[in-house]
DNA sequence: TATGAATGAGTGTTCATTCAT
DNA sequence: CATGAATGAACACTCATTCAT
């Protein structure tokens, strides 16, 4: 039986992806059961709350981008394993509506209960500043408005790919070293 | 009548303003009547539908801000009057939430029937890329783009006045003009 | 100020008539109000409720159908004065709807404060009875409920000038004199 | 769980034609679903839609009248059976309001998808009139007709038996063979 | 006096959640 | 255990009626 609950759980996380992605925050449980071959009923054994599998979903999605962190914090080419990082999750998003926005509506802590996405990051920003691919006053909390700030306008605005090259290069710009001598 | 008629439009406006601002685009009608004081029946009387409500909102912000820009545009320092510019709107959709994002979800085409902001925006990029304040590879799209980025993200997130300016200072750097030879 | 009083009272009955007529019992006082010209509040002037202003219809409707009652009653040709009257009830109420209808639907008593329509259609049905017209064990219960029942299919199945007749002819041939021999 | 379904069902449909009969068009799905004793959201479960559910009921009804056509019409005494069937179908819509009302206010077309009352209809008056019970010139347009007239008028006026018996007496002799020199 | 803006109870309908099967 | 029928609070919206102007 506990095949089958993984199973279950699996299949509902997938069609709950997809649906959330396509309707947004408004999608209903019973297109998501469809979806996913199962009953309602199913997803609340799993899940008890709509916010909760929303947060599972984030959870979930936030497990792989730590994961992606730490790969690339163990490459050679520390400088561009950082804004390729960036950009991958920029483009992620594009496609995957919930990511921050479903936490965030739901009022839901993010940092609460999930995996260490800062930590894993960190890593990444700190060997980049040491090659001096970034510059050194940038702090993890830049970073992660800077990255938010790109996630949800991709996401808001439809970027096409062109589109998200061009912002990030600015963007990439202000990250590198160089004279900063003004600020607003 | 027309007083009355008045005074309610306005204090509909201010309390739905609040009311999304809080509770996002599932606010409901008739909080929005609460907060302001009146009956359902007279926000329906002024705006026949709540995306309608909505897109009344925006128009009113949108206009504010080209006139804004408008105003902008005609100062000495045409450098620092972009930066200033785009500060001030982060600074403004932090408590704002409804701004782009009631339009976007309601599937409301902005261009429609807004006024030009645009066109008052571009004029400011304009003169502060002839003024040397802003590279000149930097076109409105990806302009937009950021701003739209900055404004999510900080409405989103809740960046608090540090945290703005940080973010704001690494943001403008990458829109000075510099040694721009690398790209992602 | 009781011209203007009468001529709103009219303008009011008038328009209410057609409209009723086209979006039947369900129809709101806004469009009556708007087809007569005038505010809702003049409405409700004149008539303290919906019911009212119906019950206002049907009584004027009455009153100018026991016009024609006795007119027709004072005719020479009293046999065929009786079915001419029943013709012009159901090709009248082909097209105003309201008739019987709201009435009934409103739950008010035709009977009460009403013209003595059903005096006037009396005589007409005494005299086509003496005229040997009509057969003598028809009473006025039983030529009302024919009556009533051929205006509400008329206009409830929009009755065409061709179905009118045929059905009217198979109606009138039972009224008139025969041998009668069974019953169902 | 097709059990609870099935007793809900009919439980809905015999609330919803009481409902209906009382209050006429405008009963509201709150007050059926009370009647029945189960939450609105399971009648919509069934039905989709206020008119959906109306329509639901009015086939139910007529599917038994076409049945008990069809049942009188292998009967010996056909012309007895035609004005039978007559009569019970007036007697019926007594106290059924909705039945022909519904459909119309509506505005669906009673033929789509409903069982062919029709069909059974007109073998009931076919062989009437090869009994020489029904006169020859009369068709089913004419027939329906009056009917449609003998129950809207029955229903809207209740007709108490008495009442029913004499103005049926009337009509029956109007579609009994004779001499029908004239027409109005 | 006529007007129409304001009111708010009421409508049809949806959907997260529960629970009998 | 999975299912999906049942629930009912909540929603956007309408409209008869009132009342300030």
């Amino acid at each position: 039986m506990r095949a089958d609950a993984q199973r279950n759980r699996a299949r509902v996380l997938e069609a709950a992806e997809v649906v959330l992605a396509r309707d947004g925050l408004s999608a209903s449980m019973r297109e998501i059961a469809n979806l996913a071959g199962v009953g309602v009923g199913t997803i609340y054994r799993q899940f008890p709350t709509k916010e909760a599998l929303y947060q599972a979903i984030v959870m979930d999605r936030m497990r792989r981008l730590a994961t992606l962190a730490d790969e690339l914090a163990a490459a050679d080419d520390t400088g561009s394993a950082f804004f390729e990082y960036f950009s991958t999750i920029v483009e992620d998003s594009t496609v995957k509506k919930v990511l921050v926005d479903a936490l965030a509506a739901a009022g839901i802590d993010a940092k609460a209960g999930a995996p260490d996405i800062r930590g894993s990051v960190e890593g990444l920003l700190v060997r980049a500043q040491e090659a001096g691919a970034v510059r050194k006053d940038v702090g993890m909390e830049e970073l992660l408005a800077l990255l938010s700030a790109a996630c949800l306008a991709a996401q808001h605005n439809n970027w096409d790919e062109s589109l998200r090259a061009r912002t990030l290069a600015v963007l990439f710009d202000g990250l590198r070293p160089g004279d900063h001598a003004s600020s607003p």
